[in-house]
DNA sequence: TGTACATCAGTGAACGCGCGTTCACTGATGTAC
DNA sequence: TGTACATCAGTGAACGCGCGTTCACTGATGTAC
């Protein structure tokens, strides 16, 4: 019965001994340097140093610095699912929701670039330890597998199986999203204007294979 | 007229006081570090440390630690095209031969995941910096472009830009890799043996889309 | 309701470390004459 | 062919820095009686 954070108005009991909410306010604070300082930058250091604490009050939240990095990875997938909740259209498994859930995809790839990578780099070299991110990045997959297996279903679609497709289309959709944060492609190198239309024609692209 | 690698037989004027070919050496050395220790190992002192000079001469061949870690991206781009050329079974512009160059791809990805990672990841902020990486990157691209072209002319595909398809396949291969690496995907995971099997069954479906 | 006490969530000092980079230097090489 | 000299590619010492982590500690909180 967590009954501590009855009272959660911002910017109130600032100087309590006990911040009642640390290790969010920890990833919070990990993820605004990431996006503003690049990766480098991320150290339990500066992370406690920008949430106002002792540098080695985080060890009462996180086991070392990877178990850090691991709950920030986790963060990333729910505030992608967060994003992605909002582009879709309705609730049916129509092949326009599962091009929703690409586009949203890769639009929070570029809007988050070093979270992104965060989550699927090698800072965090075997996930199995942190049950918390596995969970998540499950979570991120089945969404992908449902909607593909109702669509295919409808479509009488047999050659290949919905996990095959899931994994196809989320490569696709991760890839597109790192090779254009990494530079590695840009709308104007084929003659686009911006990102949205490049992401309108792989969708399209990805469109003609689900139906 | 560069003279001075005549002879190149290995370990033997391993005292002299000029290397010889220390930018190279560097670089290899750079890769072994990255294959076997990883990313954080990776350090202008580590890599000069194993080549056996001081860990001040690599600033005679890289401007700084970013331009070391170009270098070693170009060279992976380079690796990766060699690895692709031995498993293409032949010259013409077959849809075989583009999928086994995808195959090419994943596996080279595989078998040297810290490097894969390094060459796309943020480590290089601006690849725009570093002429020689652009340029490998943008061989690779044009490498299954030409493919693609050949190949959508043939089939009278025309509801789409060859660019288009060809990122998309890009996109599909790379975040195949990338998943794979990082383990948010598994064979086991769908029902399958391996690696190998799983590749197999992505490039089907691509295949699909090519024809 | 009050009190004793265990536990939880903070502090602050200190450790040892490896790193990127700069500096003044020197030995080896290449070249103009 | 020999020589003077500029340039190239190394060396070694030193700088300042931020980091992850450990330790012994203390203030605040929750709970059993």
């Amino acid at each position: 019965m967590p009954k501590k954070n009855i009272k959660k108005s911002p910017s109130q009991n600032k100087k309590a001994y006990h911040h009642g909410n640390l290790r969010e306010a920890l990833v919070d604070a990990a993820i605004d340097i990431l996006e503003n300082e690049g990766l480098k930058a991320l150290s339990l250091r500066a992370v406690a140093r920008r949430v106002g604490v002792s540098q080695t009050a985080p060890y009462h939240h996180f086991k070392d610095k990877e178990g850090m990095l691991a709950a920030v990875a986790a963060k990333g997938f729910m505030m992608m699912e967060a994003a992605q909740n909002i582009s879709i259209p309705g609730e049916e498994n129509t092949a326009e929701n599962i091009l929703a859930l690409g586009r949203g995809y890769v639009t929070f790839g570029l809007k988050h670039p070093a979270l992104l990578q965060l989550m699927f780099g090698p800072e965090i070299p075997d996930p199995k330890n942190h049950p918390e991110l596995m969970s998540e990045g499950q979570k991120s997959f089945n969404r992908i597998l449902e909607g593909v297996t109702a669509r295919m279903d409808e479509a009488g679609i047999t050659y290949v199986t919905p996990s095959i497709v899931t994994i196809s289309a989320w490569s696709m959709v991760h890839g597109l999203a790192i090779l254009l944060i990494g530079g590695k492609i840009t709308p104007e190198g084929v003659g686009l204007n911006n990102e949205e239309e490049l992401i309108e024609q792989v969708a399209n692209v990805l469109h003609k294979g689900l139906t």
